[in-house]
DNA sequence: GATGAATGAGTGTTCATTCAT
DNA sequence: CATGAATGAACACTCATTCAT
């Protein structure tokens, strides 16, 4: 079946990508073997092999695939006219975290954890770890601008900092959902707004 | 001379955790082999095996022995006379981290990454997790009553949402370190005073 | 059009059998996989197995092959009126492997020594290698009757036996000269020349 | 079993390496897959690695055993007091190939051509090949001086040249000899011995 | 007790070949 | 016909664990 279309293509590797997800998010990153890939995705080893030239490069996908699924739910926040405050977008976005991880049969936010300990080791994860966090602080930018304006947010303050610990809560809520599951968005962004006075 | 004896087992089990420590902070836990254990420990894959008697086991006391190493730098924080600002409590938090961090000859910071990894899928490092951040937000409860008295945060408020969003800040610190080690204590805990303006 | 249509294929086939002796002259027999030949030919792989029902077809093509070259050269030695002495036939022999080995871009003597190798082995290559011997052997009977009544060679011997070491002085300068690299047709020629006074 | 003495140790690679030239006569070098070696040998998989760490390291334990046995057998020659002629020498070779071929269950010389396809493609191959025909030489060239003297070979020859001639014809004897056949000892030297009248 | 050689199921990956398009 | 995506058995090699000494 040769001459295949460019969607055919793409479609395939999503089918791959989708089945070592479901896999990771259940076995964890090392303990996914291309077996178990290769049975979930219901094709042979060698199509798998012609889509993903290894395991690594499978990984790479993941990282980058887990990761811009959080990433994509966080952009529309800042395009609604008002300032939202730093406890108002925490809630937005353990909203959207915990809205990820229960709409799709796999919770993303397994993997997710699981490309964390590998960028600790692998400079290609890493990459791909930095370059989205980056992209999620960059986001925020300009919501911090807008916050200190508004008095939201101490106008003196480095924006980076405060992006940092904005950013920085986030792993946070993930791990404390996933392994004691006693937090919850209200709650999170509760307690965040009980700092703020 | 059975008190010898143990004291002597004791620093066998030492010398192999440190070992293991050593390997899994370079390799992490699934690439760090028996092999690797025994070689880096000096002693006999049987004497390995006669004080953890599965890599599961190792992996238990690495868990145990890597969150305990956290948890014993935040205890002495409540014990001053003063009541500290929130912020004041996160630099000083991140601050022990980046000493613990930075002190040893092994980055403990990237065990503990590892270790989140594994408590997703294993029951029994999740317990050991659950437990160690548990213990963490115990030692929290006390000094969020004594900073709601103090007036440094809403009275109002549940103090579990606030020990969440606290001990929740840390992960998300230990994480952009690793990954993109530009955050460092000063900054972290200014970019949570500025958003307490 | 049939005849067109076999020319066609004859061209087709002589150019997948040349990409194939490239590949088999770097990697050798085994290491050279149907991929790489059907990259090197820049025929898709329904092609190269629509001239070549197996890889152990083109094997066999390649057997053929890379002796018939070196044979062709040979015939035209007893063309000649004078009778060459043994030392002389082998500085002519030798000197023809060298430049056939050269004058390619691929060295030929490399291909041949891999189907010695699969000669043992491989029936199929094996019946190749015994008949091309054969014919060399065949090429040389008529010379060395000519030599035996010039007195060049002891006309009481057998000629076969005269054959054999003629034809068995070549692969082991092949084999030094890809080896060693410090063999050439006159040197050895000369080695041969001082055996006989 | 630890602690093995260096004799075990010893034994168990000749066990190994005793499976691997039984498997390789057969198969070839390539057709000899690791998981024969190790059937062969009669032990496990780990086993055959902890003696040699990967195939290649076998191939070359393989190519260093395969051409010692020829060497050893042809060092005696030169012990003798009287000279004998080159075709001499050449009966005495070929016999001496003939008795190691026929006296092991194994015929080592399909080992040494499969080794000296190799030795065209891999370093580490070649390098053992060429050290072995050059000890080949050297053994031969005190002779040749011998011969010289005695008036058996023109001692206006270079012995370089002598020699890669006399080693050279016998890669042609074992070639021919598991080919086709019909190639013994004797013709062999016959015919060498009818070039030199 | 301590040792480390041995085990063997399992790992990631390759590759000759087929066949739907 | 020609294509090249797909197959899946086989490959070289690893590694947690055991147990004879």
């Amino acid at each position: 079946m040769p001459k295949v279309t460019d969607e055919h293509r793409a479609a395939r590797r999503q089918q791959i990508l989708m089945a070592t997800l479901r896999c990771v998010a259940v076995e964890g990153l090392h303990r996914t073997t291309m077996a178990d890939v290769i049975r979930e995705s219901g094709l042979s080893a060698g199509a798998v092999y012609g889509y993903f030239k290894s395991k690594n490069d499978l990984i790479l996908a993941i990282a980058e695939f887990g990761l811009a699924l959080m990433d994509t739910e966080l952009r529309g926040l800042a395009k609604d006219g008002n300032v939202p405050s730093p406890d108002e977008v925490t809630r937005q976005l353990t909203r959207a975290i915990v809205r990820q991880a229960e709409s799709q049969e796999i919770d993303i936010t397994k993997v997710v954890i699981a490309v964390w300990a590998e960028a600790v080791r692998d400079e290609g994860v890493r990459a791909i770890v930095s370059e989205r966090i980056r992209t999620l602080r960059d986001s925020y930018a300009g919501l911090v601008s807008a916050q200190q304006a508004a008095g939201l947010v101490d106008p003196d303050a480095d924006p980076l900092h405060v992006t940092q610990v904005m950013v920085g809560m986030l792993p946070g809520f993930i791990l404390q959902r996933l392994v004691l599951q006693d937090v919850d968005p209200e709650g999170y962004a509760d307690g965040l707004a009980a700092l703020r006075r």
